[in-house]
DNA sequence: CCCCCCCC
C-alpha cells in the first residue's frame, strides 16, 4: 500500500483537526458531546445523546480510581513493551498526576515524564494513526494525557451491519471501542495550507477489549488534553539532549522549566480540561497545556527536548529505554507515510466485537509483535490468555491448526468479550484464513533478500516481510474488463515495498495474508513503481499471482510492526515535525463516528 | 492489470 503523501487536505479535514486545537479542552468524557460541536457549522457526530454514555456508567464497578485491572496487573497490555505492565501504567499515571499537581496543574513535560519512569521502563506507550475524509474522532489516552484523533476509518462494525452502515451500526461500533486498547498506526501529521494540522492514521486495530477498568481509571483522573495546534511549523527538531533515562521515579524534576505553565492568553478559559463531572485533582485551568491558537513556541515539550531526532530504525526489544525520546518519525521523509483511508472491511477485521469463542484476541492481535519480547506472553488484562503459540514453525497458511488459526485473527481481536461489556455482539472476524491448501513449503531455511535490494534485475528472489498494511479488495473496470485487486504494504527491517494482487490472486491470497504477519514471498514480479500512486520508499513495486509462494514466517520478531523508533506518547505528537509519522498505543476513551461535516 | 485519496 502506497503511502500516500501527506494529505493536505480537504477543508473538512482541517476543520476536524482544528477541533483538536484550542477550545477542545473537553475531557475525554463522553458526557460532553457538545464540546465536539462547538463549531456550529460542523455537524461532526451523529448525535450527542447517543454518545453520552460514559464508559464508567457502563462499568460502574470499575469507577473507583483505585480500581486496577483485575488480572495480570503485572502484565503489559498487548503490544506494549514488556516493561509496560498495567501496574506500571497505573503507577506511572499516578506519579504523573502527582507531578502535575505539584506543578500547579501544569502538564508534565515529556522530559519530566521520562524521569518518572525507571531507567529501563519506557514511559511512552503508544502507537497512533489517523486518516482523513470521512473522519472519525477517537479520544485516547496514554495514561498521562489524552487527545482526539481523527480517522476516516469507520469503527469496526458489528455483525449484520448494512453496507452503508447505519447510524445505529456506527454508534454500536463506537460504543464497543470504549475501554479498548487500540493500535493506531502510521499517524501522519501534516499541515494544511491554511495552517491546520492533520493527524491521520492508516492502521487501526483493536488489541484488547478488556481495559475498561484502566480506561475508567484514566478518566476519573483529570489529565490534560494534548492539542495539536502547537505543532511546529517546520520540522523543529528537539535538541537531542541525550535522553535522561535514569531518574529515580520519586524525584520530580519540578525544576524543569515549564514554559507551558504560562498558557498563552489566548487560551480559552475552557482550559479546564475536564469540566465534567470529575472534580479536578486540583489542577488549575492553567493546566490546559496547549493554548490552542497560539502554538506555543514549543510547549512543555520544549523543555523536554526529545533526544535523538533520528531514532534507530530497528529497536532492540527492551534495550531501547525510552523509545519515546526518539522522535524517529521526525526523520521520516515527509510524506512518506501519508494517510490512507481504511476501508470498512479492514475495520471489521479489527473489530472489537468478539466471537463467542472468546479467542484470545489479544494474543492474536499481538502475535508477531509480542514475539519481539521473549518471555512475554501476549495477554491482555484478564482471563484471556495467550494461546499457546505454536512453536514458531513454518506454518503453512491454510493448513494451520485451529489454534494457529486463532492466532491469525488479524490484528484482530475481533472477538467480543462476553464478560460484561456493553459490546456483546460477537461476530466473526473477517478475513480469516481459509482452510485451503496451498501446497507451499516452508521457506524458513531459504535465503531471502532485503526489500531494499529488490529490483527488477534480481532474478529469483524470496523476500521476508511483514504485511504492514493490507488494503481492501477493490473492484475495477479497466481496459481489459473488470477485475479486482488489493494492495499490501510490505515491510522488513529496513525497507518497504508495495505489492498488488489481481483477480485470481485476490481470491487466493486475500484471506491468507494478514496484516501484521510476516511471510516469505516468492514468485512475484517486480516492476518500477509509478511514483504518482505509490509512495513507498522503494523504486519498485511487486505483483503476486496465484502461483506465487507466500508462506508465513516462523517469526517476525526482527521486523517490528510497531517501530519503536516511531513510538511517542500523546504529548510527543505535538513535537513531531509536520509530515512526520509516529506510532502509539492508547486506550480509547471515546469513539464517535462522524456523521457529516458541513463546511461553512 | 490498479492508481481510490494527496502531491507532481
Amino acid at each position: 500500500m502506497p503511502p500516500l503523501p501527506p494529505y493536505h487536505g480537504t477543508a473538512e479535514c482541517s476543520e476536524v483537526n482544528s477541533s483538536f486545537s484550542s477550545r477542545e479542552n473537553a475531557p475525554p468524557h463522553s458526557s460532553r458531546p457538545p464540546a465536539y460541536n462547538d463549531h456550529s457549522s460542523y455537524q461532526l457526530f451523529h448525535g450527542p445523546s447517543s454518545y453520552s454514555r460514559p464508559p464508567s456508567s457502563a462499568h460502574p464497578s470499575a469507577g473507583s480510581s483505585e480500581h486496577r485491572p483485575e488480572t495480570s496487573s503485572e502484565q503489559p497490555p498487548p503490544d506494549f513493551p514488556p516493561e509496560i505492565s498495567f501496574a506500571f501504567l497505573v503507577k506511572f499515571a499516578d506519579a504523573a498526576f502527582a507531578l502535575q499537581q505539584q506543578k500547579g496543574g501544569a502538564c508534565p513535560s515529556a522530559q519530566e515524564l521520562l524521569q518518572l519512569a525507571d531507567p529501563l521502563e519506557p514511559c511512552l506507550l503508544c502507537l497512533a494513526a489517523l486518516h482523513a475524509k470521512k473522519k472519525t474522532i477517537i479520544t485516547v489516552s496514554d495514561g498521562v494525557s489524552w487527545c482526539r484523533i481523527a480517522s476516516t476509518q469507520l469503527p469496526p462494525l458489528p455483525p449484520g451491519s448494512s453496507d452503508p452502515p447505519t447510524e445505529e451500526d456506527l454508534n454500536a461500533a463506537a460504543l464497543a471501542l470504549s475501554g479498548c486498547i487500540v493500535r493506531l498506526g502510521n499517524i501522519s501529521i501534516t499541515r494544511t495550507p491554511r495552517g491546520k494540522h492533520i493527524i491521520l492514521a492508516r492502521a487501526f486495530q483493536v488489541i484488547s477489549q478488556n481495559c475498561q477498568a484502566l480506561a475508567e481509571r484514566l478518566q476519573t483522573q483529570r489529565r490534560p488534553e494534548v492539542v495539536f495546534p502547537s505543532l511546529p511549523e517546520g520540522g523543529h527538531t528537539a535538541p537531542p539532549s541525550s535522553s535522561p533515562p535514569s531518574y529515580p521515579p520519586p524525584s520530580y524534576p519540578s525544576s524543569a522549566p515549564r514554559p507551558s505553565s504560562h498558557p498563552p492568553p489566548s487560551y480559552p478559559s475552557s482550559s479546564a480540561p475536564h469540566p465534567s463531572s470529575h472534580p479536578p485533582p486540583s489542577y488549575p485551568s492553567s493546566s490546559a497545556p496547549h493554548p490552542s491558537s497560539h502554538p506555543p513556541p514549543s510547549y512543555p515539550s520544549s523543555s523536554a527536548p526529545h533526544p535523538s531526532s533520528h531514532p534507530p530504525p530497528s529497536y532492540p526489544s527492551s534495550s531501547a529505554p525510552h523509545p519515546s525520546s526518539h522522535h524517529a518519525s521526525s526523520s521520516y521523509p515527509p510524506s512518506s507515510h501519508p494517510p490512507r483511508a481504511f476501508s470498512r472491511d479492514e475495520s471489521v477485521r479489527n473489530a472489537p466485537f468478539r466471537q463467542a469463542t472468546g479467542e484470545p484476541e489479544a494474543a492474536a492481535a499481538v502475535r508477531g509483535e509480542l514475539r519481539q519480547f521473549p518471555g512475554q506472553e501476549p495477554r491482555c488484562t484478564d482471563t484471556r490468555q495467550a494461546p499457546a503459540v505454536p512453536p514458531a514453525g513454518h506454518q503453512l497458511y491454510g493448513q494451520q491448526s485451529r489454534g494457529a488459526d486463532d492466532l491469525q485473527a488479524p490484528a484482530g481481536p475481533q472477538r467480543h468479550q462476553s464478560s460484561g461489556s456493553h459490546r456483546s455482539t460477537p461476530y466473526p472476524a473477517a478475513g480469516q484464513p481459509q482452510q485451503g491448501q496451498h501446497g507451499l513449503r516452508p521457506m524458513g531455511a531459504e535465503s531471502f533478500i532485503p526489500l531494499k535490494d529488490l529490483t527488477a534485475y534480481v532474478a529469483k528472489w524470496t523476500i521476508r516481510a511483514r504485511v504492514d498494511v493490507k488494503g481492501d479488495i477493490r473492484k475495477y473496470n479497466g481496459a481489459r474488463g473488470p477485475g479486482q485487486l488489493f494492495n499490501v504494504e510490505l515491510k522488513d527491517k529496513d525497507g518497504e515495498i508495495r505489492a498488488t494482487f489481481f483477480n485470481a490472486a485476490v481470491d487466493k491470497w486475500y484471506n491468507i495474508l494478514q496484516e501484521g504477519k510476516v511471510y516469505y514471498f516468492r514468485g512475484g514480479s517486480v516492476k518500477p513503481k509509478n511514483p504518482r500512486f505509490n509512495h513507498t520508499r522503494h523504486d519498485y513495486e511487486l505483483t503476486f499471482d496465484e502461483k506465487s509462494s507466500i508462506v508465513e514466517a516462523e517469526s517476525g520478531a526482527d521486523i517490528p510492526s510497531i517501530s519503536r523508533a516511531d513510538l511517542v506518547d500523546i504529548r510527543g505528537i505535538e513535537e513531531k515535525e509536520v509530515n512526520s509519522t509516529v506510532s502509539l498505543i492508547a486506550i480509547v476513551h471515546d469513539y464517535r463516528p462522524i456523521q457529516s461535516i458541513t463546511i461553512k
